[in-house]
DNA sequence: TTGCATATTCTATTTATGTCGAATATATTC
DNA sequence: GAATATATTCGACATAAATAGAATATGCAA
């Protein structure tokens, strides 16, 4: 069949890279060991995720329809990377959060951690002195 | 019908109080206004969200399944009122973000926030400020 | 009491996600 | 080349979420 329904390549820009759970769970693995197949993936899961290999294979398979990975043929191998950064993954998961909850204000998330025993006293510390002692590495 | 089937009450901790993005608009006009109407919630969200009535309702229904939200019959009226806190679902929200980007871990997000320019130098500048200038409170 | 303006209920459609099994194709190895 | 082990492709089904129209009920006002 022709591949002529494929967008990938010239999409930018939509949801921008809003992983789904089971998409954070395989894009970790992809990360870690890219270039990888699907069998990797799977088997790297299997004790965390009880999922079949064609578990694994659709949700992989529609990551690189969005846009996530990206597959190489090899024979009949299909080697699979990622397409989003790490960096940019986490960017907008946090983003999406602030935006949630906290009207995308910093500031506000902040004083929530710190009012709110959503940490805990030693977190806090922490966090405090980790802010404290790292200098503006301004650019 | 009876009402027999409706979990609500004696329901305790389950998927916690995780809210999707449609949830959470609907929440936040219900903290600032319940208890109040289907109606009222949709016509508040009118400008932002085009959203018909039953829409609104269907959804608020649902919420109220989930035990998100309680309502309370007046003749033909329903009003509705929040069933969580909005610190509990932020925490919830929260939490979500930092096990998914982060492996729940709250010094590497920090590390993140400053390192990669997730935030703009005005908000690191800010969360800087902010956290030195808030002196350890209680206890 | 008749009707209009709402509310409520019910049901339905679409899309996304989670999950797989079965059928098929391709390598690899005796 | 036949058997075996793997990959790949396809299609399927369940559930949840987003979204909304239609039918029905109810309260209020003239």
């Amino acid at each position: 069949m022709s591949r002529s329904d494929k967008p990938q390549k010239g999409r930018r820009a939509k949801t921008s890279e809003e992983l789904t759970e089971a998409e954070w769970a395989i894009m970790r693995v992809v990360w870690e060991q890219e270039p990888c197949t699907a069998g990797t993936v799977q088997e790297t899961l299997a004790d965390t995720r009880d999922w079949a290999y064609s578990t694994v294979k659709t949700t992989m398979d529609r990551m690189a329809n969005k846009g996530f990975l990206d597959v190489e043929k090899i024979r009949n191998l299909q080697l699979f990377r990622s397409q989003i950064s790490e960096v940019d993954a986490k960017r907008a998961e946090f983003r999406k959060m602030l935006k949630r909850a906290f009207d995308g204000a910093l500031t506000p998330m902040m004083q929530f951690l710190i009012e709110h025993e959503g940490l805990s006293t030693d977190e806090v510390a922490q966090l405090r002195q980790f802010v404290r002692r790292t200098e503006v590495p301004k650019r």
